[in-house]
DNA sequence: AACGTGACTGCCC
DNA sequence: CGGGCAGCCACGT
């Protein structure tokens, strides 16, 4: 377990510091975290997150696509919470990552 | 301890 | 181009 919470805890910390208008995916941050093969895990994490504060809206799979947007209050909210900070989204609905991907450095 | 599930990703058909 | 399968990791039952 103490593995397992040192991971959701970078994990967290990732998220915390993603810029407003900005938006990662689940690869990104399990790669930064030296696992690329969990991005799985991360979403976990963030389910786990969810309603801690943490701007998980901000965390998007590789397409961009809000697959985790059915874990906020509803449906809708992740996104218009990316359009407030300023976000784009395209045809799709999924955020334009070529001009807000953000990547942990 | 084992099985099933899940906010992912990549490869194959 | 679209759908399906497999691999990975952690959690809940």
């Amino acid at each position: 377990m103490a593995a397992a919470d040192d991971f959701f805890d970078r994990v967290y910390e990732v998220v915390a510091r993603i810029p407003a208008g900005r938006v990662t995916t689940y690869g990104h941050i399990a790669a930064y975290l030296g696992a690329k093969r969990s991005a799985r895990t991360v979403g976990w994490a963030m389910n786990q997150a969810a309603g801690t504060g943490l701007p998980c809206h901000r965390v998007v799979n590789r397409n961009g696509a809000l697959t985790g947007r059915h874990a906020f209050e509803g449906p809708f909210v992740m996104e218009e919470r990316l359009r407030s900070e300023g976000v784009a989204f395209n045809d799709d609905g999924c955020v334009d990552l070529r001009q807000h991907l953000w990547v942990p450095a």
